[in-house]
DNA sequence: CGGATTTGACCGGCGC
DNA sequence: GCGCCGGTCAAATCCG
């Protein structure tokens, strides 16, 4: 189910907690010299938030069924989906928010504070004009940011930038982030009341690599059939 | 024609 | 307070 390119996931890292990042290989995939980015986290500088990563993150961080789209289709799971196995653990499943309930806590302290100032911000408008097209936006957007979800994200070395997870994702934006040459890309699932989103982008440093990074958590179950799912599952074996 | 993607504009957060 | 930057929106465009 990888392409026939030399893509394959060669090296994936996670962040959890907003701040920590380890990183996992694949078994069949031959481990050299440590990788100078198993530090990296792009949220380091953004989202210094909580700041109480477990000192183990590898007790509470997922295994990782990624499989990569053929292709590289800009449409993205729209077709040829493969739903993960079972017995992975995803950021979305119980089990991750089990071990990653800490993950939530500075983001809440982070949002209530968020949310004061919205709150008297929105209370002071008086006018008709509250309403307006612009008001109605900025209302929306900071009922958005309300929930903050917990967050993590990986790394895989790909020549395909969309990670095929067993889910259907429609993209919502794209942005040129400082000091990138690649753009990063920001997607959202496509299923109603779903609220898990990802962005996807190249690391400057190595543009070989695919940083994808998950917020949230499905409501729902993957919509791929039951053989890809299997064969996904027997052709990869992460360990961390 | 409907759904997905593109892309410029807008907004809030944050650092200085 | 101001400017920069990341994240999101939504109209325009693309595509099957």
């Amino acid at each position: 189910m990888f392409p026939s390119t030399t893509s394959a996931v060669l090296n994936q890292g996670l962040v959890a907690s907003q701040e920590t990042m380890v990183t996992s290989h694949m078994s069949f995939t031959p481990q050299t010299s440590p990788l100078p980015h198993l530090a990296f986290s792009p949220y380091g500088l953004q989202h210094s938030l909580g700041g109480d990563a477990p000192s183990n993150p590898r007790e509470s961080l997922p295994s990782l069924p990624l499989r990569l789209r053929v292709g590289g289709s800009p449409q993205i799971g729209a077709s040829a989906v493969q739903r993960p196995s079972s017995n992975i653990l995803w950021p979305w499943n119980e089990e991750w928010s089990l071990n990653n309930k800490r993950s939530s806590v500075g983001e809440a302290h982070h949002n209530n504070n968020r949310n004061n100032s919205s709150t008297s911000n929105i209370g002071s408008s008086s006018s008709i004009n509250c309403l307006s097209v612009s008001a109605l936006r900025m209302k929306k957007m900071k009922a958005r940011r309300k929930v903050r979800e917990p967050r993590f994200c990986f790394k895989t070395m790909s020549e395909v930038d969309v990670l095929d997870d067993g889910y259907k994702w429609r993209k919502y934006g794209q942005k040129v982030v400082k000091n990138t040459q690649h753009p990063r890309s920001y997607y959202r699932c496509t299923q109603d009341n779903c609220r898990v989103k990802k962005r996807v982008e190249r690391l400057a440093e190595d543009p070989r690599m695919v940083i994808t990074t998950y917020e949230g958590r499905h409501a729902h179950s993957p919509s791929h059939d039951e053989d890809d799912q299997n064969r996904a599952a027997s052709q990869i074996n992460f360990f961390w």
